[in-house]
RNA sequence: GCCGCUGUGGUGGAAUAGGCAGACACAAGGGACUUAAAAUCCCUCGGAGUAACAUCCGUACCGGUUCAAGUCCGGUCAGCGGCACCA
């Protein structure tokens, strides 16, 4: 009998071991074929590991692992994006460094990791805070500087009340700061920009080009908001072009007014000439006031001014039309100017009945007297001089012909994407290094001043006026331009925290390397990543800006993939108890130390793959993980029950070989659940015939170690006297996947009536004439005409009968 | 409003490619072992129906295609995620 399965013991010895043999290494020999399977590294927040955590490092831990034993040169690394406002903030109440708060967090948070028994590297572990790391991601910064992709520009800006900081858009959460939840209004600061929307179109078209979920392609497809049409130039009373922007060109006869946005620059243009001058000043201020999400709120009524004093005139047909100012214009897309078509366009259409402006059908097919109609698919052109008679598609191409040769507009892609905003006025930040030079303007540091350390300060507050606290030390602020020598001043705004990880995948490949970010020959081995999961909630965020600095890196040489990831999936997220989001204030939070206290991190990483489908959320529950822990025990019994056999039994032999091919296959698809519910199965049948042989112990063992790596490596060890690490993945033949006899369902109409046990591949003329003997078969069929046979082999005989 | 996804027992979830719905677990009930409890082992476990079989119903709802539908098609409802006055 041996003893109780100490799983505490257990694990802690062969974490020990795994640590002392370096066993999970990526290695350097780059003639193996390899693979490189990444996870998000953490930020490593002071409340330590989440539950949910451990779902997607075991599970890519799973793969990686299996990948191992099948050969391959496996890189799995673990890191920290440790840059970010929760240690700041913590750091400012508590007065300690954040480089000291981040410090111990990442210490507790490796204790963690590590005591869950995962596989990673940790000799290739990366601190997006470490000067000798973000020396780097300074670096690509001045790369893009240099190329014209950084550039600093006054804008307004997403910013967050509460956190007092400049937000992205991807940040900004229904008006809200992701973050905290504070509330986003929009203010004018001069802001470094990343110039993202260069690369909009290679962001979406190379998406054919990688893995990655349908529902993450769509996301980032709708995101990016590719849109065709063509810029319009209409005429001005005031003699100026006002250019618009529409995807509807074919409906140009249609437009009846044109609207400006409130910030538009020919309001101040044409100040002389406005009549209503005051009016509009008062409407410009209202809109000004009102943050993003106030403007972009549904459903809300048409609001507006007209121009009084200047009219448009529409090129198409000379006619002078009314222009009104409306915040339902943003100035930040398109030209911050449209033709409006009340007719075809449900805004126009609102807009037209509030001020009462004339509605001109052009395209037939709809009821332009109840509501706008804007189908493209079934309309002909109507009122529309040389286009009438055309479908919409037609007249589309046609109009486009007819601006260009009269030089009155062109075609014209548009993307919602927007430059990204990357300035924060925050400390614990990587600083930009640039300097301003009254005389040169931006200089760009040179590389050999890298990395531009974080100085210290007295206090990580942000100032009152929203600069960061860099901004209060004259000792970091002023020095010498390194273009003329002169006076100049640091940027004192730090990057935002999707820096670090927008390229922390490519410091993995060669993490110490003091050249260069990493050497072209580890680049070119180990990119690009074989396998990226992830959450979704980083889909427009870090999965798009980093596939978009890897693109740059790519352009100037750096790289050598266009893509960072081939592949990319997705978990979903473990809730409490109760369904809900674990919350402290929910009480319904579990500490994954306490599992693996009581459980054993086996059990712990079996019941997270275990608990349900992989992509989809699920519910935590304590007593569903008792099952796994059970299991484990039962996995643990098999050596009291051990007897000799170098070979499967032949009546298990079918059992294994199929077990084998679909452990093998759900790894590989994410079905971590239903490998386990075969191991299980197979386990149920093994205890049947009452004991088990070395060859099935062996193999059971292999299967599970993925999952379970420590009690797999302890039994092996301690029953065959080998390193369970070392041995290769178990194969199986297909031929021996199927059973030589298969049950056959036994149907009339489509009813079942009978089961019958036949060989495999039997001759089907015997196997309909052995059914309809079948005396319920028989029974059923008597009396009446068999219209039809079906015959699927080895599944299923249906009887047709009238 | 647009895009995407989901809907299966008391619960988590299975079901390749249209071919036995509910695998594997949890919970529950019953039993064995035990002075007792825990642990472990065995049995039952979608609903109606029956002494037990039989039989009928059943994958959100309505309809369709098919010899056969959880699966395919059309419509409806509910929920989740993303985008949202983007011209």
């Amino acid at each position: 009998m041996s003893e109780k399965y100490n799983f505490t013991a257990i694990e802690k010895k062969w974490q020990k071991y795994w640590d002392d043999h370096k066993t999970f290494r990526a290695g350097t020999d780059y003639s193996k074929p390899k693979f490189y399977a990444l996870v998000e590294f953490p930020y490593p927040s002071g409340q330590g590991l989440h539950i949910g955590h451990p779902r997607p490092y075991t599970a890519m831990d799973i793969v990686s692992r299996k990948r191992r034993l099948e050969g391959y040169n496996v890189l799995f690394p673990m890191g920290w994006d440790a840059f970010g406002l929760p240690t700041e903030n913590y750091a400012i109440k508590n007065k300690i460094h954040p480089a000291i708060v981040t410090k111990k967090n990442i210490a507790h948070f490796k204790d963690q990791l590590k005591m869950l028994g995962l596989s990673f590297d940790w000799e290739r572990e990366v601190d997006t805070t470490d000067p000798e790391y973000y020396k780097w991601t300074q670096w690509i910064f001045l790369e893009m500087f240099k190329k014209g992709l950084a550039y600093k520009k006054e804008m307004a800006v997403n910013w967050c009340t509460s956190c007092k900081v400049v937000l992205a858009n991807e940040e900004v959460v229904g008006g809200h700061c992701e973050r905290c939840g504070g509330e986003v209004i929009r203010k004018v600061k001069s802001q470094w920009m990343l110039k993202i929307t260069e690369y909009a179109q290679r962001l979406l078209d190379d998406l054919a080009e990688v893995n990655y979920l349908d529902k993450i392609k769509s996301t980032q497809v709708n995101w990016i908001g590719r849109s065709t049409g063509a810029e319009v130039n209409f005429g001005s009373t005031a003699g100026d072009i006002l250019t618009v922007y529409t995807t509807r060109p074919d409906t140009l006869f249609g437009a009846t007014y044109m609207v400006i946005a409130p910030e538009h620059p020919y309001i101040e243009k044409w100040a002389d000439k406005l009549e209503n001058m005051d009016e509009i000043k008062a409407y410009q201020e209202m809109a000004a006031k009102k943050s993003d999400f106030d403007r972009t709120e549904m459903n809300k009524d048409k609001t507006g001014v007209e121009l009084k004093g200047v009219k448009g005139i529409n090129p198409v047909n000379g006619k002078e039309i009314p222009i009104f100012i409306s915040d339902y214009v943003l100035m930040s897309y398109g030209t911050g100017a449209i033709m409006a078509v009340p007719a075809h366009d449900t805004r126009d259409y609102e807009f037209a009945k509030v001020f009462n402006l004339p509605i001109i059908e052009v395209v037939k097919g709809g009821d332009v007297e109840k509501e706008a109609f804007t189908d493209c698919a079934t309309g002909i052109m109507t009122n529309s001089g040389f286009l009438d008679g055309l479908s919409v598609e037609e007249a589309k191409v046609k109009i486009k012909e007819w601006l260009e040769e009269n030089g009155k507009g062109h075609s014209k892609v548009n993307y919602k994407l927007r430059d990204w905003v990357f300035s924060r006025q925050r400390y614990w930040g990587e600083p930009i290094p640039v300097v301003y030079c009254e005389k040169c303007g931006w200089v760009a540091l040179p590389e050999d001043q890298l990395p531009l350390t974080l100085p210290d300060v007295e206090s990580y507050m942000p100032t009152d006026n929203g600069e960061s606290p860099l901004s209060t030390l004259d000792s970091f602020i002023n020095t010498t331009c390194p273009h003329c020598g002169g006076p100049a001043k640091r940027e004192t705004d730090t990057m935002p925290q999707w820096a670090g990880s927008s390229w922390y995948f490519l410091r993995y490949c060669d993490p110490k390397n003091k050249e260069c970010l990493a050497s072209r020959e580890a680049l070119e081995y180990w990119m690009p990543v074989d396998w990226y999961n992830g959450g979704m909630e980083h889909t427009t965020l870090h999965l798009l800006y980093s596939r978009f600095w890897h693109k740059f890196l790519y352009d100037i040489g750096v790289t050598t993939t266009k893509e960072p990831y081939m592949k990319r999936t997705s978990h979903g997220m473990i809730l409490g108890e109760d369904g809900q989001k674990m919350s402290k204030s929910r009480g319904n939070v579990i500490n994954p130390d306490d599992v693996v206290k009581e459980y054993g991190a086996d059990t712990l990483r079996l019941y997270e793959m275990f608990i349900g489908d992989f992509e989809k959320t699920a519910p935590w529950s304590p007593s569903s993980i008792k099952g796994c822990k059970r299991f484990l025990d039962r996995v643990w019994a098999l050596q009291d029950c051990l007897i000799d056999g170098d070979e499967y039994r032949k009546e298990l032999t079918t059992s294994f070989h199929k077990t084998i091919k679909k452990v093998s296959e759900d790894i590989e698809s994410l079905k971590f659940n239903t490998a386990i519910a075969a191991m299980m199965a197979l386990l149920n049948e093994i205890n049947a015939t009452g004991n088990i042989n070395h060859a099935e112990l062996k193999t059971l063992l292999m299967l599970l170690n993925p999952f379970a790596p420590h009690l797999t490596e302890e039994m092996y060890e301690s029953n065959f006297g080998a390193i369970l690490n070392e041995q290769p993945w178990p194969k199986y033949d297909e031929a021996l996947c199927v059973d030589d006899t298969v049950e056959i369902v036994v149907q009339v109409n489509g009813k079942i009536k009978a089961k019958m046990n036949v060989q495999k591949d039997g001759d089907k003329d015997a196997i309909l004439a052995d059914a309809l003997n079948d005396e319920k078969v028989n029974e059923a069929v008597s009396g009446k005409t068999i219209v039809k046979q079906i015959y699927v082999p080895n599944k299923l005989v249906n009887f047709v009968v009238k």
